[in-house]
This record gives C-alpha cells, sequence and structure tokens, in this order.
DNA sequence: GGCATAAAGTACCAAAATAATCCTAAATTT
DNA sequence: AAATTTAGGATTATTTTGGTACTTTATGCC
C-alpha cells in the first residue's frame, strides 16, 4: 500500500497549519492540540521530533513553543518524511550497504531499487512545505508535473 | 521509512527470476522455493497472490506451474506492488474517496497528497518487469531519468 | 478409474512495527 | 518560588505483517 504512518500524516498536517498561520509565527503543542483535535501528546511528541530533526525551533517555559527553522519553500516533504520515518529504503537492498538479502542474495536487483529509490526521493524532495500550505485551487508544482 | 512488505520484495525478486529464464518459460512454486530457498508456503502464496493479480497465469495439476501472463516489458513495477500491496495511498487523504481524517478534517491537504501520490505511481510505472531483469552494468530506463 | 501432482482457497498463529500515553527532568518567564 | 512549556525516556496496547498449516479442486498419467 505504500502508506506514510499516521504521525507522518499529522506531522505534515501541522506543520502546514504552522506554515499558513505564517513562517515566523511562534505556537505551542496545547494550542495546536485544541486548535486539530489531536491529543496533545501526540501532537508534542510530533513537534519533539520535528524539532530533534531541526525543521522546527524550540523555546521552553512560559510563552516558550515552535517556531518554523526555516522559510516554508526550504523545507521539503522529504526532509519531514525523512525525519518522522528515518531515511527512506524501498526495500532491504535499496539502502546505502551490501545487499543483506536473506534470500535471493544474488538477485541482482540492488542497482535497480537504489535507482527507484533516488527518484522517489526526488519526488518528494521536489514538494515544499509552502506548496503544501497553498490554498489556491491550482498548485503549479503539484498539477505541473504530474503523473 | 516507506518500506516495501518483504512479500512485495520476495515477489519481485520471483518475477524478475522468471523474467530472466525467459518469458514464456513455466516454473512451479516448488522449483522456485529450491531455487532461492525461500520457504515454499510463502512462495506459494506469493504467486498465488500474483496469480489472482493478473500478472501470472497458472495450470493446474502434473506438470502445472505458473507463467508470467505477459511480455516482462508490460508489468509494470506498478502492477506488481499494487497487487502484492494492494492500490497505493501515501495518506488516508490520497485515495479516492472524501478525506476522512480523524483530525484536522478540514486540512485542505487532500488535493496535494493526491498529486503526490500520482506522480509517485508515475515513478514505479514507468519501471518494467524488463527493466528489473536486466542484467547488464547501465539501465537506461534506471539510470537515466534518475534523479 | 485411481493415483500422484500442483495450484486454490481458507483459516490461523506468532512476531514485529506502530500508535498512543505517561512520567520525570530541565528551562524560562513572571 | 510558582507556573508553564519543552526534553527525554519508558511503557502499553493495537494493528499489521509474515509465515504456516490444512483442505479442496483440477490435471495428467498409469
Amino acid at each position: 500500500m505504500i502508506r506514510l504512518g499516521k504521525l507522518t500524516d499529522y506531522g505534515v498536517g501541522l506543520m502546514t497549519r504552522m506554515a499558513r498561520d505564517g513562517a515566523d509565527e511562534q505556537t505551542n503543542a496545547r494550542d495546536l492540540s485544541g486548535r486539530t483535535g489531536m491529543p496533545l501528546p501526540t501532537v508534542s511528541k510530533i513537534l519533539k521530533l520535528l524539532c530533534q530533526g531541526g525543521l522546527l525551533e524550540s523555546r521552553r517555559g512560559v510563552g516558550g513553543g515552535y517556531t518554523l527553522a526555516r522559510h516554508p519553500r526550504d523545507i521539503s516533504l522529504a526532509d519531514m518524511v525523512g525525519v518522522l520515518e528515518g531515511p527512506m529504503a524501498l526495500t532491504e537492498c535499496a539502502g546505502e550497504g551490501d545487499c543483506k538479502c536473506e534470500y535471493l542474495a544474488d538477485c541482482g536487483l540492488q542497482r535497480q531499487w537504489a535507482g527507484i529509490n533516488r527518484r522517489l526521493q526526488a519526488t518528494l524532495a521536489s514538494v515544499t512545505l509552502a506548496d503544501m500550505a497553498a490554498e489556491t485551487d491550482s498548485c503549479p508544482t503539484l498539477e505541473g508535473k504530474g503523473a
């Protein structure tokens, strides 16, 4: 099915909301939880991860919260997915190291998988948070190069 | 991590092996199991699914087995992944129907996700079983358009 | 016709990944 | 000092996946 985890889905949603609120606006987990209906613990966890991944910046204490670490145009979907799900590796083979497949050890498919992996990654890298946040009915980046 | 299931990985491996053996050659589950080291029940299960999905054809009884339903050039990676994992849907939103997200119901991201979904799908559709089976060091389809 | 072979269908169990929650610590403002 | 908000770690429950087993149906051969 090639499905992203729910947390990733939610995370992109949260980032998008932050981007729409304004690139420099600060919010906190409680506020986002209240506005979206998502449980606070889950929101906290996601924002924490995004912060660790360098996509958000945080301020602790009273009046603290999170802000986008970069302009929405400089944050890609690949960044967000990478932070929330780890590096993309379509198969065991598709990653960096040697092919350690349990079976089909000499299947000779590693190069092919790696290539496909790169292309999918590139697709995700070409979509920015700004694209996601755009509310216009026509989104050049998403519609233009489509399938 | 965006990882395919093991069964999908194995399934593509099995299809590739069949393609390399020759587009019209017939094999059976036992033979493939023996040659790859994969447990017979697993091989059977995968071949069954691929057959149900119309990618293989089967002959029962003594001397029966499986053959590729179409030429390797006419079977895409999207076909194989689709059969083994169901239709690609990156998120709840990305599919056909309405957005039924539990939270962020009006996130307005459905169109974006659907577009991204289409592009990823197109990438998978552009790779054929013949590409996977190619053993040459340079594979035009995979290297050429790469990221 | 009977037997061996091979796929088809169904159901089940175990293991792993994921989602969700909770608790304590650290920082910062008032 | 008190209140607030993130940081970090650990835990629990649910879902998905992988793997296996068993029974049925179809085919070819003797």
